[in-house]
DNA sequence: ATGTTC
């Protein structure tokens, strides 16, 4: 039985007396419906990580939450950096700002779906996707370092993107204080040749439609740019790829090792390791994580320019005069240093949000200035074959640090998953269902199976009901790419 | 997620 007393419909908690050293309560935002199908091992993670130093109101995991490296995937945990708060790899993930960006067009179904085996085709070869995948953009390792300091911004200054699309991504594709000099040579070497691609696992590339019946609010439909019936848009998923795999390996063996000797930090699980923000090994890690951000949204940035190579070259018309603009560019896998109100006082946070994405609300600094009136868009990405959302972050989220789902979440582990279902007989099976799509890996495709995940309509249901997140529009796949 | 077991 799980150590879950209900607070509301869409809310549990696990008290601080389920298990020693347990500082706050751990929550979990979901339905009845959700919360049964939730791995067991969701609750046992999250009150884990309401052990650790520094961590302000509660733990929290969102509807989405599945198990993870030592913090479930959905979790969020925000530090108070001015009492010892912890900065820690495992509520980040490997894959350092894994996110979504969303693109529209003034295309609709009717004009892309007999060019879907065409333009799904030429992305695939001109996207690289699949372990190992090495993109176009050659740099030189010191020029790679200018890469993970500069993130999108370099890519702009290379001709690879609009002005517009830094100042509608998150930190406008490039945050301050990522230092090249906290990067191991190891990280620079597998990372420099890796620009512009998709990679593996649950990256993919997809073409979606906005159908009239799927617009839930059509002021801020149009608001983001979803102005057309049955637009077409493109989302794509995709992160740091071996560049913040080796940062999270590279600082995890440093916080193992200072963790119980230095700083004298006790934890249940060492895939939590951490160790305080205010400690230079703290720093260094913060310096270098932000290298990842920046790596990821130059990649999102690079594969935007491809995508747009691409709807010229079939269409015979420019990017700007099929409308490509970039809705924008949110991250999946961080730790901000935000200020939020606890209690009635301003304090500092190291807000982890680990497969969550932020959900500012109206009005709040850091959105930008066209979507102030609305709220920050979200990317939420479903699994292939159902469906994703774009929605709006609200005032109420104030509860969460402003934190809401980042996708479907799994039912059940990618061993589970290549057992019930077969490659490429799911292929066929999505083709039925009217989405062409093209995979690296058989096996990959059916770890990623719409059956492995948890129904994305109700996820996003509850973040509504919560007060997390408000549902602008649902899109549906008719293409995609898999890593 | 990942040069899918330094």
């Amino acid at each position: 039985m799980k150590p879950l007393e209900r607070i509301s419909d869409y809310l549990w908690e696990i008290p601080t007396s389920y298990k020693p050293g347990m500082r706050v309560p751990a929550r979990i935002y979901a339905t009845e419906q959700l919360i049964q199908e939730m791995d067991e091992a969701v609750a046992d993670q999250i009150s884990n990580v309401a052990t650790l130093p520094g961590i302000t109101r509660s733990a929290l995991c969102m509807p989405d939450g599945h198990f993870g490296y030592g913090f479930p995937i959905g979790g969020v945990a925000a530090m108070d950096i001015a009492e010892g708060g912890v900065i820690s790899p495992g509520g980040i993930g490997f894959d350092i700002n894994c996110g979504m960006r969303l693109v529209v067009t003034n295309l609709t179904e009717k004009e892309v779906k007999p060019q879907i085996k065409k333009i799904i085709d030429k992305l695939y070869e001109r996207v690289p996707a699949g372990v190992g995948s090495k993109g176009f953009v050659k740099v030189s390792r010191n020029e790679f370092r200018q890469v993970v300091q500069e993130g999108a911004k370099w890519c702009i200054n290379q001709g690879y993107g609009w002005d517009e699309d830094l100042e509608l991504t998150e930190e406008n594709g490039c945050i301050a204080g990522a230092y090249a000099s906290k990067i191991s040579d190891k990280a620079i070497d597998r990372g420099c040749n890796q620009i512009g691609t998709l990679g593996s696992g649950n990256h993919y590339l997809e073409i979606q439609v906005a159908r009239p019946e799927n617009i839930v609010n059509k002021e801020l439909a149009e608001a983001f740019g979803i102005t057309i019936p049955n637009q077409v848009v493109v989302m794509f998923h995709c992160g740091s790829r071996g560049f913040g795999h080796q940062v999270a390996t590279d600082y995890l063996q440093v916080f193992l090792k200072v963790m119980e000797s230095k700083y004298g930090i006790h934890i249940l699980d060492r895939e939590l390791a951490c160790a305080p923000f205010n400690s230079p090994e703290g720093q260094d890690y913060f310096a270098a994580m932000k290298c990842g951000l920046n790596m990821s949204f130059a990649n999102r940035q690079v594969i935007l320019h491809r995508i747009r190579e691409v709807f010229s070259d079939v269409f015979g018309r420019s990017a700007e005069a099929l409308g490509m603009h970039q809705v924008y560019d949110v991250s999946h896998n961080t730790a901000k240093l935000e200020e939020h109100i606890v209690d009635g006082k301003a304090r500092s946070l190291l807000v982890h949000r680990k497969g969550s994405t932020r959900a500012f609300g109206p009005g709040m600094e850091g959105i930008p200035d066209r979507y102030k009136p609305y709220g920050q868009p979200v990317i939420l990405g479903g699994s292939m074959e159902t469906g994703s959302y774009l929605l709006a972050g609200v005032s109420t989220g104030a509860q969460s640090f402003f934190s809401t789902a980042h996708g479907s979440g799994r039912t059940m582990s990618r061993t589970k998953a290549r057992k019930q279902w077969n490659g490429e007989q799911l292929q066929k099976d999505m083709q039925k269902q009217g989405i062409y799509i093209r995979t690296t890996s058989w096996r990959g495709l059916a770890e990623e199976a719409g059956g492995a995940y948890k129904d994305v309509d109700a996820v996003v249901k509850a973040t509504e009901l919560a007060g997390l997140s408000k549902r602008v529009v649902r899109l549906v796949p008719i293409g995609n790419v898999k890593g």
